[in-house]
RNA sequence: GGACGGGUAGCUUAGGUUGGCUGGAGCACCCGGCUGAUAACCGGGAGGUCGCAGGUUCAAAUCCUGCCUCGUCCA
């Protein structure tokens, strides 16, 4: 038994020999600071010993190391034998500066794809760019001021094209860095790009066999539209520009045709009543018909009004706010009763009814309220959306009264023709007045949306669009997505689920410029032929010029963008000319084509398609779900009637520290370089990992990577460090030596069956998308089992100078739980485990294989447990019994404890007592406790548990255990047995004894202090304060003092041996003890237990 | 307005399916200890109406209902 209390500090001898470690590595680290290439030849596996950690100059010099030897191509291709595992990058835009919540989604696309190389998959990544769209559209237009259609048709759609071709790649280099620098590994040298022609042609393809299965259709969609850009607006760009606005708002009297009664109708927008062809009513909203009584008042204020006798229908709820006049109830009925009834038009030449039915009837809706106007909509089928969907419904006419500049189209009506809507409204009023029309005129105040370029009011416009008809696949897109297997699983079952079960056609069609033209040629009579690829075109157009066309040339190179493929005119079979439709496809057709575009399937990458569909593996940010992961899926569907991806993670939002989402617009994006340049890419990771799950939203808080690097990072580094230090100072080579586990000390047996059992969870965890527990759980295992337990514990055995048995077993317990964490971690942080891999191994840890689980003992991690809690336990019974650390007990007594002895050098030292012994006599220290288990006894007692509580709280747990464990124990009518409570072993009162948790352990200390104990003490305080002092005059380690110490009054008798022992531990050549007396001026001084100590330091 | 998700200590959060024993942890704070062991570590303390209100139950952070609130997406 080792009497001494702990004394964690190296022989001199071995101090010296780290010093000069020291200066070795000092040098190393000048000269060529983190050198990480294979450093150390085959079979020759010493490890270089270790310098500080600096972990941005290590990434940078991994980086380097990766490029030089293609460390990721290696990675793959040393796959490549293995079962492809899938993945498809989802491209991002390159025309804006990378942010830290990209760096969140690559974090997770990159940890899967590493993990399952690791685990022996082929996992090719293929990087991939989006470069079509409005967003790249608004930065040029932004940047050469080109605000509207106009404009830039003046400047040249070409040359426009050409801008935004070239602002796609602004930021390409900002991308590539940030990709590197964080180590995704994707491959950024062969991307797709959605620009490119093999990419836009695999989409005609895609597009075309759609056209072919009557997938794809020509209709209107109601939009925002601002008549002076000639553009319409996403919902985005709309929300740019709400403004509030005065205009005015007009009750219409609709006369009907078989009646005397009007019926009354409001609107905020008057330029659309020339265009109505219906009005809505709600059938169960009631309605009254009322008879207008007197002239209006003098308080009557603009146009409008009614004569005596008139009588109009309005909704019951909204009479008494609408009408103006004295007015009898003559009738009230439900709105259903009004459906059917024709109404005299308006303006009736403005409309022609053609084949329709229903214009100019009143029509049934369930959208109609009564919380404005007068619960009866005027629908103008081209100018809203509800308007629109009615009308198609019913069966409307539908036809423009508007054109696309914004003026009334001719033959509206003489006063209104060829004028801007917007100016109109009093016209309109007029015209109304002189018909007897018009009920009221009434200011409105409203947010009413802008165009953000303009600021001029948009319309909502009925514009030619195109389609593709999901709703015709809807139960397909249902059955599939039952297939895909999404983290979180709520995300596909309700989000996404959601959305599919109200799936609409697809607007694909945009009124725009820059992306892939819509490869559909159209006559004037409805003749259409859709392309599918360069060669269909080149047939077409040759086709078009042998009936008379004069094309311009058509290479196998053709740019298939616009203008150029606006420039083919083509014939019909019917021999008309055919001029292509003038639309871009929506970039999100693009992206959603990737799986195949990015071959250039079915062109020449059809074998590479086949190999690589479905995907196994995609993962974005939540908002993606009506995005990308609806466009994937959609157009599979469509195309192929298949699943796209198997495996879906759909990651939560980043906000900033406020909770704020992190946007551009914001402007509170937090930059990846402040960390990367900081704390590093591994602990910025680590931190994104383990914050939280995936899915959910991560408040990003800069602090916590901070802390993430000194915890998880510095710890592991340390106990690197510790290792690698050592190991190569003793020439250690675990190729060379060997150590069955077997014969290792249980403290290495257990480390190491602790480690593989967290590595069987770290495995299963990932299986399950719980990668934010499987790292917590592996950073818990860093930081206390290796760190605080394993490493603090074995210190000493390294200090060994001569190669003990003991201390070969430790540094190969060591080097086999390093290397295994280094692979755990790799997917996750991928530098500082590869620098260490490296040191330790000679090979990278990206080219080594995922651990597989091995041999657990339980038992020996129970055991273990409970001295790690024995020893807490003490220290709690310490600070309970105001008895200081340093200050040794003679006697720890274990009661209840078996099959531990083997630990009782290590608890002893952890206790800081003289002697540990196991007493037998169980009850002399503790006392039983009997615990009731709520679940079984509330199923037996139900509502009489209480009762059955209070009992069992009052008995005296003896007597009552010895009842139950004999079946004649009852209360409350209840018989009680064994399973019905649990029995443990507490520390009785009056001792300074503490059961360890989870067990029926108790530590007993022995708290009477004798003379010698108080000396050792009194040594161990004087042996640390020399030794600060010491570290603060910045002593060399093994630079010998001369000590002087006083010992006022009060204090214990230190003992010639303890003295001895404190001169030997300071390095002390010479000392002066003085028991009793006062040190001098200029000494240093400190108290223990109130009694003054000082001393001086030569 | 609809769908989905969240609301637990000053902050970040675990737990919630399967109701049960004292609601865990980290950061920050206070006290103490330990340290030639790191930006650490250990013990103790303070800090909680588990969003609110009902309900079910012997028992609710957990299940049910309603409401409030925040976020995202869609209208």
């Amino acid at each position: 038994m080792d009497t001494q209390p702990p004394q964690d500090m190296p022989p001199i001898s071995k101090l010296t020999l780290s010093m000069a470690l020291a200066g070795k590595s000092q040098c190393l680290n000048s000269a060529a600071p983190f050198k990480t290439g294979p450093m150390v030849p085959r079979g020759m596996a010493v490890p270089n010993p270790v310098g500080e950690l600096d972990p941005v100059a290590l990434e940078e010099s991994l980086m380097s190391t990766w490029s030089q030897e293609d460390t990721f191509g290696q990675q793959v291709s040393s796959r490549k034998n293995g079962k492809p595992f899938i993945f498809l990058e989802g491209p991002p835009t390159a025309n804006g500066k990378p942010g830290i919540h990209h760096v969140v989604a690559r974090t997770y696309k990159d940890l899967v794809c590493r993990w399952k190389a690791m685990e022996g998959h082929f996992v090719e990544r293929k990087g991939g760019w989006d470069t079509h769209g409005l967003p790249v559209e608004i930065e040029v237009q932004k940047r050469l001021d080109l605000m509207s259609n106009e404009a830039i048709e003046a400047f040249g759609m070409a040359e426009f094209n050409e801008e935004c071709r070239n602002s796609v790649w602004t930021y390409e280099q900002a991308w590539r860095e940030m990709t590197e620098r964080m180590a995704f590994w994707v491959d950024l040298d062969d991307p797709y790009v959605t620009l490119h022609n093999n990419y836009v042609e695999s989409c005609w393809w895609a597009l075309k066999q759609m056209f072919d299965k009557d997938l794809l259709f020509r209709g209107h969609k109601v939009l925002p539209y601002c008549p002076q850009t000639g553009t319409s607006y996403s919902s985005h760009e709309v929300a740019l520009g709400y403004k509030e606005v005065e205009e005015p708002s007009v009750y219409v009297k609709f006369k009907l045709v078989d009646d005397d009664a009007s019926v009354l109708a409001w609107t905020t927008t008057p330029w659309t009543l020339p265009g109505n062809v219906g009005l809505a009513v709600g059938p169960d909203v009631t309605y009254i018909r009322v008879r207008i009584d007197q002239p209006a008042g003098d308080n009557w204020e603009g146009r409008g009004g009614a004569i005596v006798g008139e009588e109009v229908i309005i909704a019951k709820d909204l009479f008494k706010e609408v009408i103006r006049h004295h007015a009898t109830i003559l009738e009230e009925f439900p709105g259903s009763d009004l459906v059917g009834k024709a109404y005299v038009p308006l303006f009736p030449n403005a409309v022609d009814r053609g084949g329709s039915q229903t214009a100019w009837t009143i029509l049934e809706a369930d959208w109609v309220t009564t919380t404005d106007g007068t619960g009866v909509v005027h629908t103008a089928v081209m100018y809203g959306e509800d308007d629109y969907n009615l009308g198609m419904e019913v069966g409307l006419p539908a036809q423009h009264t508007v054109g696309m500049d914004g003026a009334f189209l001719t033959g509206t009506h003489e006063q209104l023709d060829g004028r801007y809507v917007k100016e109109c409204d009093d016209t309109i009023m007029d015209i109304l007045m002189s018909a007897n029309q018009l009920y009221r005129e009434k200011a409105y105040i409203h947010e009413y949306p802008h165009c953000w370029r303009t600021d001029h009011p948009l319309l909502y416009y009925a514009m030619d669009s195109w389609f593709v008809r999901m709703t015709a696949v809807k139960e397909r897109l249902l059955e599939f997505n039952d297939q895909v297997e999404w983290a979180p699983d709520w995300v596909g079952e309700g989000r996404f689920g959601e959305w599919l079960r109200n799936v609409k056609d697809w607007a694909i069609s945009r009124e725009r410029y820059w992306g892939t033209p819509l490869p559909v040629w159209r006559s004037a009579s409805g003749e259409m032929k859709c392309i599918g690829s360069i060669e269909e075109l080149q047939d077409e157009v040759t086709k078009a010029n042998a009936a008379g066309q004069n094309n311009p040339e058509c290479p196998d190179d053709v740019d298939l963008h616009r203008p150029i493929v606006d420039d083919f005119v083509l014939v019909s079979d019917n021999g008309e000319i055919m001029h292509r439709e003038p639309f871009v496809m929506d970039c999100w057709f693009d992206s959603g084509c990737a799986s195949f575009a990015q071959w250039h399937h079915p062109f020449d990458g059809t074998e590479k398609f086949e190999n690589n569909f479905p995907i196994d593996y995609i993962c974005e940010g939540v908002d993606q779900t009506r995005g990308w992961f609806y466009t994937l899926l959609a157009v599979s569907t469509t195309v192929f009637d298949s699943i796209c991806y198997k495996r879906c993670l759909s990651l939560g939002l980043i906000l900033d520290a406020e909770g704020k989402k992190m946007s551009k617009s914001k402007g509170n994006i937090v930059d990846p370089w402040d960390h990367f340049n900081r704390e590093g890419a591994d602990a910025t990771r680590w931190y994104m990992v383990t914050a939280g799950a995936p899915w959910n939203p991560l408040k990003f808080d800069p602090n916590g990577v901070r802390e993430t690097y000194a915890k998880m990072f510095l710890t592991l580094w340390n106990c690197y460090k510790f290792h690698a230090d050592y190991a190569s100072l003793d020439n250690f080579d675990p190729t060379v030596t060997e150590c069955p586990v077997g014969k290792r000390p249980s403290l290495d047996r257990w480390i190491l069956s602790k480690l593989n059992t967290v590595s069987a969870g770290y495995h299963a965890q990932f299986e399950g998308w719980d990668f934010h527990k499987a790292c917590r759980d592996l950073e818990d295992f860093v930081v206390n089992d290796l760190s605080n337990w394993y490493v603090r514990r074995s210190r000493r055995r390294l200090w060994d100078d001569d190669t003990s048995a003991d201390k070969l077993a430790c540094q190969h317990t060591l080097h086999d739980v390093l290397v295994k964490i280094c692979r755990l971690m790799a997917p996750v942080s991928p530098f500082m485990v590869d620098h260490i891999h490296r040191n330790l191994t000679g090979e990278s840890v990206h080219l080594a294989d995922w651990p597989t689980p091995s041999h657990q003992d339980e038992d020996l991690e129970v055991r273990m447990q409970l001295v790690r809690n024995l020893a807490e336990a003490g220290r709690k019974i310490r600070v309970e019994n105001d008895h200081r650390q340093r200050l040794p007990c003679q006697t720890g007594w274990l009661v209840g404890a078996s099959g531990i002895e083997e630990f009782y050098e290590i608890l002893a030292e952890e206790l800081n007592v003289m002697e540990l012994t196991t007493e037998t006599d169980l009850d002399r220290f503790q006392r039983i406790e009997v615990v009731p288990n709520r679940k079984m006894l509330g199923r037996k007692c139900r509502q009489d548990l209480p009762k059955v509580l209070a009992a069992l709280a009052e008995a005296d747990p003896e007597a009552l255990w010895d009842d139950i464990s004999n079946g004649r124990c009852i209360i409350a009518g209840f018989e009680l047995e064994p399973v019905d409570v649990e029995v443990r072993r507490v520390e009785r009162e009056g001792f300074a004894a503490l059961t360890a948790d989870d067990s029926d352990v108790t530590l007993v200390l022995d708290m009477a202090t004798t003379p010698e104990l108080l000396s050792k003490g009194l040594a161990r305080e004087i042996i640390r304060r020399v030794q600060q002092k010491r570290k603060e005059l910045d002593l060399a380690v093994d630079a010998s003092i001369s000590l002087s110490v006083w010992l006022e009054l009060g204090n214990p008798e230190l003992i010639a041996e303890d003295w001895d022992h404190v001169m030997s531990e300071v390095r002390a050549k010479d000392g002066v003890l003085d028991q009793g007396g006062e040190g001098p001026d200029g000494s240093d001084s400190f108290d223990v237990d109130g009694a003054g100590i000082s001393f001086i330091v030569n």
